[in-house]
RNA sequence: GGAGACGUGGCCGAGAGGCUGAAGGCGCUCCCCUGCUAAGGGAGUAUAGGGUUUGUAGCUCUAUCGAGGGUUCGAAUCCCUCCGUCUCCGCCA
């Protein structure tokens, strides 16, 4: 959420800017309902302190034992005026907060301009992408012909884009999870376990709701005298349920940054994106990933961000895959980010870069919406600054193991980082 | 799942329709005092929003006592629903 006092204050400059990642602002309808609400307002704020005082004559007469039916009958007519007031300004209040909710993060000055991913920028490359004297398989060739991935046993047990991985795979997985954990941890984050389920709130925190509900997994209670929304969705990221650790709580400065590391399997409804990526296991329903999230000082955060990415691609280089870091424009960013670099792994299969990673800053967007602050010594409550990224996303970097370290007879190699968590192990 | 108790500021804890944004204590900040330390005295110490304003200053108004509704001229206090915590019983990885 962007800072009301800004929309209020600068409302075309914040236009403009969100023009360029393609979000139409309606600048005339939100100035229209700014002069509304300030009117409103400003009516039901007075009738409320009319009643306050006269509530309050009332109380000190009767406690002298005067006569109140007269007092009584003036303020007869103020209840009604007041709660037509309350509810015209709640309501204008409402919809102008709809508005805001649905409204994306600013990009930051440093973010490409441009509409699709054609336009995001290559910022440096790490490792050249492997050549190979035979004809490369991808990885569903590679783990079907070892009997690794079942793709009918998935769909038999729930549906389509899910996967039923065995054996050395299934090991391998593990493992990947277990290298990432214990890098990231050498880096100063704390291990985390978290919840898979989580509540509106939540979502609504992070900026997944309300305008992402299609993606996300609704689990119902199924309790027809249950009035409440305790709705629960399963969590398409772990930055849910992480970063929302941190809402509604103010922070003591000297315990920024906070950093903290958690595995939890991801679900996305991939709604949208029939037809892509439906074979094997780049775009799954279900599928694990090692998020990192930072909870920094404002004025750390592009430098956190920087840090944040190095430690993602730390997993790569350890891995020895070939990547390049990508900027995102202003039109490919995600609806809180202010800036994204996105890493992207060189899949054989493919001879192409593929996502494998995302890490943002999303500046003050989430923590406004999170009433996640910090107080300084002497100041005032100040809202952090929240990051995250992918470190990694594993079922990606399966794939990208089994098709960077294929041998000709279809064995794989393990890279030397991995062999530790597989017993030693150097080829599968 | 059954039965009962409870939810108040950074923390502990009073308050049971009106003068309570909330006593008292702890903590914290500033000042005073005392060679140092300890103790003592004084003052201050929630968050958010609106209006005014060049202003994150000041002034002022409003809201907030787990959340949301209701009753009332007036609710921390009464009623309802929900969320959560604790105790006992049952069940359970």
């Amino acid at each position: 959420m962007l800072d009301a006092k800004l929309l209020r204050s600068d409302l075309e400059t914040v236009a403009q800017k969100l023009k360029t990642r393609g979000f139409e602002l309606d600048t005339a309808k939100i100035q229209a309902l700014e002069e509304q609400r300030k009117a409103l307002q400003t009516r039901a704020q007075e009738l409320q302190a009319e009643r306050n005082s006269r509530s309050k004559g009332i109380g000190k007469a009767k406690a002298q034992g005067e006569d109140i039916a007269p007092l009584l009958a003036e303020v007869e007519s103020l209840k009604t005026q007041l709660e037509e007031a309350e509810k015209a300004s709640e309501a204008v209040q409402a919809e102008i907060e709809t508005i805001y909710a649905g409204i994306p993060n600013l990009p930051h000055e440093s973010v490409p301009v441009g509409l699709t991913e054609d336009d995001n920028v290559e910022i440096r490359k790490w490792g050249e992408p492997k050549t190979f004297d035979f004809e490369v398989k991808d990885h569903v060739e590679l783990s079907e012909q070892r009997g690794w991935y079942d793709n009918d046993a998935a769909v038999k047990v729930t549906s389509g884009r899910f996967s039923v991985l065995k054996g050395p795979m299934a090991k391998m997985q593990r493992a990947l999870i277990q290298l990432m954990l214990d890098t990231h941890s050498e880096n100063g984050y704390e291990e985390v376990y978290v919840p898979y389920l989580v509540n509106q709130d939540s979502l609504r925190g992070t900026g997944q709701l309300p305008k992402f509900e299609a993606d996300l997994y609704k689990i119902s209670k199924n309790d027809e005298h249950d009035t409440s929304d305790r709705d629960l969705y399963l969590i398409p990221t772990a930055e849910v349920p992480i970063t929302n650790l941190v809402r509604d709580e103010i922070l003591n400065e000297a315990d920024l940054p906070i950093r903290m590391v958690a595995h939890t399997p991801c679900f996305r409804s991939e709604a949208g994106s029939y037809g892509r990526d439906v074979r094997g296991l780049i775009r799954q329903h279900q599928f694990e990933k090692v998020e990192m999230v930072q909870i920094v000082h404002p004025e750390q955060s592009h430098q956190a961000l920087e840090d944040l990415t190095g430690h993602a691609e730390a997993i790569l280089q350890k891995l020895g895959l070939a990547y390049r870091v990508v900027n995102l424009c202003t039109g490919d960013i995600g609806f809180s980010a202010a800036r994204t670099y996105d890493l992207e792994v060189w899949l054989p299969g493919q001879a192409a870069y593929r996502e494998i990673s995302s890490c943002s800053n999303f500046e003050d967007f989430q923590a406004r919406r999170l009433k996640a602050r910090y107080r300084s010594k002497e100041g005032k409550p100040q809202l952090v600054h929240t990051l995250n990224g992918s470190g990694l996303a594993v079922g990606r970097t399966l794939v990208a193991v089994l098709e960077n370290y294929q041998n000709e007879d279809g064995t794989i190699t393990v890279p030397e980082a991995l062999r530790p968590y597989l017993g030693g192990v150097e080829v599968l």
